[in-house]
DNA sequence: TCTTTACTCTATCGGGTTAGTAGAGTATAT
DNA sequence: ATATACTCTACTAACCCGATAGAGTAAAGA
């Protein structure tokens, strides 16, 4: 399950790229526009600063902007950031391996075989996006269902 | 994350496939050759016995056996079962689809857009394991690492 | 310099989930 | 009859998640 701190990050993120260039957003603002309770999104985005994900400007006019170009922010690394590795069991990540207590012998584990394979697949899907091929991705999609509307 | 329940289950399924076609085994047994706490994979094997993936036999000689060949058990189904969807939003399950409470518009949404693709490249791994695929790759890892050992 | 704006940071909290345990009950084979 | 071994309900301690409160700090503008 992705955390909803997580979820809300990749929100303010992209709502953030959009903006990219432009002045700083306000925490308040991008509460309201994301539908994200604005003091949950506060530490959320404190989190990001801090992991030189942000930049932020206090004061009049202040708020918060990216410190790099969307291209250079992957997915992985704010899913990272706020849920841990991404291997669905410890001994099959390969950023934070750790051995399992119970597991006689690791090299024939089919557990860990079968997610080892899951949490590659998702390595290859979440650090092979960044907020730039997400944003095109959405604008394809939006202009695909602008031509054949569900409603 | 796999919760401990998943993990087990597909350990003890994998113990149980490769005793196919003999004599039931025991939970206490069982509990001690995966090194699982008894009393918890009790209630795992039950689990399982009331999805029709196992059966069981009372009294002496009893135990727990699978109910279909190994063949027809797929890891998707088993992690299901116990962890929910595979999705990591429910608006980007297959199976268990469910709009979420924030979001104005799901056609234009991104973490719904990468997540939709995470969801499919473990649903394409899970659902197209069985425990009879996942014998032989451990099988072949097994073979292999005799071969070249790592101590 | 004073005031307003807006980020910074620590602490806290309720509720839900997870992992694990206890114990009484039931079916079956010998 | 009796030992064996699964069945089922209930419980608990620990942990984590989502969310909130509030005091503090930096910066800009009047």
């Amino acid at each position: 399950m992705l955390s909803k701190k997580a979820k809300y990050a990749i929100k303010a993120l992209l709502a953030l790229a959009a903006h990219e260039g432009e002045e700083p957003l306000r925490i308040a603002d991008l509460a309201r526009a994301e539908q994200i309770p604005p003091k949950f999104l506060e530490a959320i985005l404190l989190g990001l600063r801090n992991q030189g994900i942000l930049r932020s400007r206090k004061g009049r006019g202040g708020g918060y902007l990216l410190a790099r170009r969307p291209a250079q922010i992957h997915l992985g690394e704010i899913v990272r950031m706020f849920d841990g590795p991404l291997a669905p069991v410890p001994c099959a990540s390969q950023t934070a391996y750790q051995r399992c207590a119970d597991c006689r012998n690791e090299a024939v584990c089919g557990v860990r075989l079968a997610m080892k394979e899951v949490r590659d697949a998702t390595a290859r899907i979440l650090d092979g996006t960044t907020l730039a091929d997400l944003r095109a991705q959405v604008d394809r999609t939006a202009r695909r269902s602008r031509r054949s509307p569900r409603f």
